[in-house]
DNA sequence: AAATCGCTGTTAATGAATTGACAACCGTTG
DNA sequence: CAACGGTTGTCAATTCATTAACAGCGATTT
């Protein structure tokens, strides 16, 4: 399935869920195109890729794809995260409690300066890196999270790989490598706010 | 210029950046292609957007690179960013000393909880939601941060476009809507996870 | 000073993603 | 019960992005 595609489940997925609590009960791949800034014509050929099908006239039924898409989008079980570097970013995001209703539970938090091993992060203490990998076993996460400075990130990434995990979350606005296998998305912060201001010169509106 | 050449173009220059600190002078298209997993006919088709000639035989003088970049990509003049919303994230956003180098400057947080109003966040104190227009207009503000929870998110856009940013960050998983000529960016920050998790199932793995 | 080699810039070819178009379907209404 | 209207699912057409190919240039070497 195409990085795009799921990119888009995603979103619909959230409104989807948001259109649940408002109690509606069906939608129509234009009502969510419009939420969305798509095309119908997208909207339905992204459901392609989903095991459902919708009715005719009355569109999708929102409480079986939400649970259709949760199950392809592997948000059912829950996943557990640890995260590396114990700054302002990886604080927040220890403490954010956007991930606990998605699926995601964080396991443990790591840094390597002395000074900020033992500090409390909400339910976590935060651990030196030589516990990384013993953690990462012990618990069986899947996912770190790598919010350290640039230079670093490369190094926690391999430590990340050789630990085990199966997934990395890219915070610094940096490139890391990694092996065949281990998969990487970039959470483009920095990045995101740098775009913002190009399309800004160049009078690129939004929509 | 295509949103995804932007996405690249500041990768190159965060690359070229800390090429530059390691006191290289030239590189090539295909070494840069190397770090970041592209082939070096999209970095040569990329750098086409940008007004600057490399040399062949050597490649492309790399401080000279990082200049035109940065031209194009509006990183030279600085920009003042407000942020709303002053839980985890927000704060540490607010806090986060990344943006101090790339041209952003932090010039006020807001929230409209009165038990957070007053509060200091590093060198900002957080104010309530009816000074953010005046701030916007006074401090010559661009781009607004949106990190509140996702109910709240279009209500606190629709804010900000009426005080008069041109751009939005929007950080929860929610899509808003703005009027033409204000750009959005999204921040994916628990979408990230979640594609992550989706990747992970699916076996897909990184490069 | 001529020949070489590695690199760029660009055009053409391929490959993806999005959009448009329409047949098939099914509730609803007259 | 038949005609209608609105919606899906899918195929085709178009647009966009990436890759491949190659001519031309310039530093370097002989």
């Amino acid at each position: 399935m195409p990085v795009l595609v799921v990119r888009r489940l995603i979103k619909y997925l959230s409104c989807l869920k948001a259109l649940s609590a408002d109690g509606e009960a069906w939608v129509s791949s234009h009502e969510l195109a419009e939420a969305l800034d798509l095309t119908s014509s997208t909207v339905r050929q992204d459901f392609s890729h989903v095991e459902f099908s919708g009715s005719s006239k009355r569109g999708y039924d929102i409480d079986r794809l939400i649970e259709a898409l949760s199950n392809l989008l592997n948000t059912t079980h829950t996943k557990s995260i640890v995260i590396v570097g114990a700054g302002n970013l990886g604080k927040a995001l220890a403490r954010h409690r956007g991930f606990l209703g998605q699926g995601f539970r964080m396991c443990a938090i790591f840094d390597s300066a002395p000074k900020v091993i033992g500090q409390k992060v909400g339910q976590l203490t935060v651990m030196g890196m030589s516990d990384l990998a013993d953690a990462v076993k012990s618990e069986g996460v899947e996912i770190g999270i790598i919010s350290v400075p640039s230079e670093a990130a490369q190094s926690v990434a391999d430590q990340l790989v050789a630990a085990g995990v199966c997934g990395i979350l890219n915070v610094p606005c940096t490139h890391i490598q990694v092996p065949e296998g281990v998969a990487v998305v970039e959470a483009h912060v920095v990045e995101s706010l740098q775009e913002l201001a190009c399309l800004i010169k160049n009078g690129n509106g939004g929509e």
